[in-house]
DNA sequence: TCCTTTTCGCTACTCCAGTCGCGTAAATCG
DNA sequence: CGATTTACGCGACTGGAGTAGCGAAAAGGA
């Protein structure tokens, strides 16, 4: 099944990407100008739109690409997990810029298909962190009453709401808050 | 202590928010162009620019205005408080469109200025939260091991998770999941 | 070889945020 | 009154997102 007509650049798609992620380390997310990329990749602007419909979907792939696998094997001790898991989401989204994040957020609300995106690229890790308190309190190490999938949420949302809404710091010390606010005071 | 020029027309304030706030009803945030704004409120665009430095301010101006004193008498129990007090938070994120509340975030984050007055904005109610919370475990009502800043964060941030990140619903049920989660099951 | 299909580069365009400079209107001060 | 100060409207401008149309290039098929 090959397709009729010119073929596509194989190659245009990297040097776009790696002109993008150039362009936001030199210069910050407001100031990825798309005139600027395809200037730096060698290609016209049309090329990049045609692969991409907007600026925030570059980005996204842009994004896409620096995610790798995040190995993850359960230990039997869910504070250790937790902790682990959480301080790996924070420091994810701290190395990106704030602005950053904000703007994939904004352009997540505005477009339902990069939201999609977003949503994909941490489902692995929201699946482990619920995975883990589940697991916990069937071991009866977390009382039962709350709804794992909410547990989640306060144990991740925090995260967000600092970075994205209150600008305080997180820290290695807040995340370790989180896990103890949640799963209660260490029993030594 | 009289200023010396030409005095600001004191009916642009007004009819420049009372546009801002059409063309928002009218097409969502992203289509709220400034020039617009000034046709409908009879004003130069530059006389916008006078006053706020940037639509995202012009657009806090405008949401600014809508807030009302929130009431709020404490009662002694805390569980209700919380109850009251976040569904009031959420109620007033959910009141609003979603991009909307994204953009403003993204604002915030680019803008430190609109970030004070986004925090501003909600300082009363999150005040409020921290106090219920400190009650609470001063009456022992609430385990005290846990940071009363952290609590806040953990009703208050999963709100913004869910409207922002994950797009889940925030309804009465999930409310009264995050108190409960955070609260322990109700003893009667 | 010629035709069709798709990609690509290019130019030109619209719309919007935000800025600048100018002329003028409305106030105060002397 | 005139001089000064500030607000305002206006028009022109920059720079960026996204679109439209055209001609040329690169492939496959007849």
């Amino acid at each position: 099944m090959v397709p009729r007509g010119r073929p596509r650049d194989a190659g245009v798609e990297g040097r776009v990407l790696d002109a993008a992620m150039a362009e936001m380390r030199a210069r910050g997310y407001d100031a990825i100008s798309v005139d600027r990329v395809a200037e730096r990749a060698g290609v016209a602007k049309t090329t990049i739109y045609r692969r991409w419909p907007s600026k925030a979907e570059l980005v996204m792939a842009m994004i896409a690409r620096l995610r790798g696998g995040v190995p993850f094997d359960p230990s039997d001790d869910p504070r250790h997990d937790l902790t682990e898991l959480v301080t790996g989401i924070a420091a994810t989204l701290e190395a990106l810029p704030t602005t950053l994040v904000a703007d994939l957020t904004a352009a997540a609300a505005r477009e339902p298909r990069v939201g999609e995106s977003v949503r994909a690229l941490w489902a692995e890790r929201h699946a482990a962190v619920t995975a883990v308190i589940a697991q916990a309190q069937t071991d009866g190490l977390l009382p039962g009453h709350a709804d794992p999938r909410v547990v989640v949420d306060q144990l991740v949302g925090p995260l967000y709401y600092r970075l994205l809404i209150t600008g305080e710091p997180i820290d290695p010390a807040y995340v370790r808050a989180l896990v103890h606010s949640t799963l209660g005071p260490e029993q030594s």
